[in-house]
DNA sequence: TATGAATGAGTCTTCATTCAT
DNA sequence: GATGAATGAAGACTCATTCAT
């Protein structure tokens, strides 16, 4: 909470003015960073362009959100961020009495990101441009690449320099590794 | 550690005569767990059959080693072991002088991976069963997927009941989702 | 350290506000008894006043030190500090790696002691009042007495009662024992 | 307690047959050290030689029973030795309600040596040697003086290098600094 | 409203002691 | 008799939280 303090530019006590706990920041932050998130997806998905843009559009973007806290502003790292979001996803799971996060926040959570990115699956069937599959766990398995991209980045970013990598893994994800 | 001993049915003082210290039963736990993958997918790649079955095999038993805990030997469940690993992960990632996993453990644990992976990839261009792609990057898809779909398997579970999860990521994986 | 914290009247990690560890609090103690009797010497030493009656003042004050603590406001005892002190010295001369006290410290301590009682020696001698003698090692003997005398009045006071003590000390050391 | 066994080449367990302890084996050794002494003392008290000789023999071996453990045999340094010394006095000075030693042992110990000092200077003045002196006290500054001695050899030895210091402090004893 | 000195519950760790072998 | 694995009481220290100013 010092630290947290020293950081904010306040007094240790004036934070239990804004927040009830430490865990309450913890929980705060984590509904900040979905709440980015929401506002990234839903930018995205009200445009008026193909699904495979909007899918290609989420890929890239989500990335960058992970990335780009190396802003001059921003006064934690991405490797931190990662770190960070590794705890909501670790408190988020635990079984103890005192759950840190609300196990239904985070079920509704990914929920919507399923739905959001199997709604734009269904359409692209629909249109033609994506072939059949069961939609739901397509976007599970999205969502999956999105998780655990930036954890492999944050331990060796070599492999994943370059500004492409999200067309990479667009384009996996587009077309399989099937000859 | 008193709750550690109590389950280990030992005296605290006891656990210190096998590791010394908390930090060291959590490095320890993260070696153990990485030797059990290690195992797994050696056994696999030493198998005599095609790449592709290779990596059908290494899906289901990935996502497999995440849920096998309900034994009733193990003391621990799916939930809390993918608790723990998450936290395998956010403190491997972490910058503090006092690292508790070794950053360069984790990068050549993945490094392993991925390249177990590529070479499974590399193997099945030539024998002309993948399309050629970025072998490396396409390693690291697959295992942003096996690090990701345990995730959601444990936040909501029912997605992912039925034991097909693993055939579908696997064919996801193989043919993308493009018409 | 709840017994400090008791005796002192605060909470356990009130301390820690102002020391750093346990051993911090024993090395300050150290500091500050020897403040003690730095000024007490220091303040006689430049009295204006021949070099035996300065010898006499020492003796008869360094034993009052170890005394004095019953004082009303004090909160430990002439035995415990006597205690205390043995334990610095104790302290003071272990070999172990992690020293509590800097061994060099107690060497500048008695340097600064014995080279003080050494001038008055030397000063003494200059003026006719003592007889020439290894001036240094005369010093070490004293200092010894100064030591030596606390013990064994802590372990059986009677023996040291009176007030007259510290001259019987002094003539013994100015006179010595011969016929 | 297992440093001890290993100096002792025997099982951590094995010494609990032998001592009921750990307090056992520090009052074990305060006896032992004492064994020392009073057997050097006795064995000096009855030779035939004069009062003076007497003390003199007195004071050289008391200086060397803290010293000469470096001995090949020995397995505790003299410095060690000393601060062992010092935790006994330490100890025995305490006045919580769980003494290790004894203040009653403590203080016949002092008594017996003052004693047998005293019994010396009682007889050199008888014999005309010493002159008339409070020998109780007088007694106690030699003690307070061999017990000094060593605490200052400890911290700087190389003042008292050379063979003679036990001479000079017997001089020192004998004729005062007195001009 | 902002603060940081004070607090003590909670935690890791040590180590003298026990006891089954 | 000898042993050392097991033990848990005790202890130093941390840190989220409180509250008087």
């Amino acid at each position: 909470m010092e630290d947290i303090a020293a950081m904010a530019g306040v007094g240790k006590g004036t934070i239990y003015e804004y927040f009830r706990s430490k865990d309450d920041i913890f929980r705060e932050a984590h509904k900040q960073f979905h709440k980015e998130i929401d506002k990234m997806v839903e930018e995205i998905i009200e445009r008026d362009c193909s699904p495979d843009e909007k899918l290609r559009m989420i890929v890239k973007e989500s990335l960058n959100l992970f990335q780009k806290r190396n802003s001059g502003t921003s006064i934690i790292s991405a490797k931190e961020l990662t770190g960070i979001i590794m705890q909501f996803w670790s408190e988020g799971v635990r079984e103890d009495s005192d759950k840190l996060i609300d196990p239904m926040r985070l079920k509704n959570i990914y929920r919507k990101y399923r739905k959001i990115l199997s709604d734009i699956l269904d359409d692209g069937i629909k249109q033609g441009i994506f072939r059949k599959t069961d939609t739901r766990l397509s976007a599970s398995v999205i969502v999956a690449i999105l998780d655990g991209i930036p954890l492999q980045r944050i331990i060796e970013p070599r492999v994943f320099s370059g500004g492409k990598i999200s067309e990479v893994i667009f384009e996996n994800i587009m077309t399989g590794i099937k000859a």
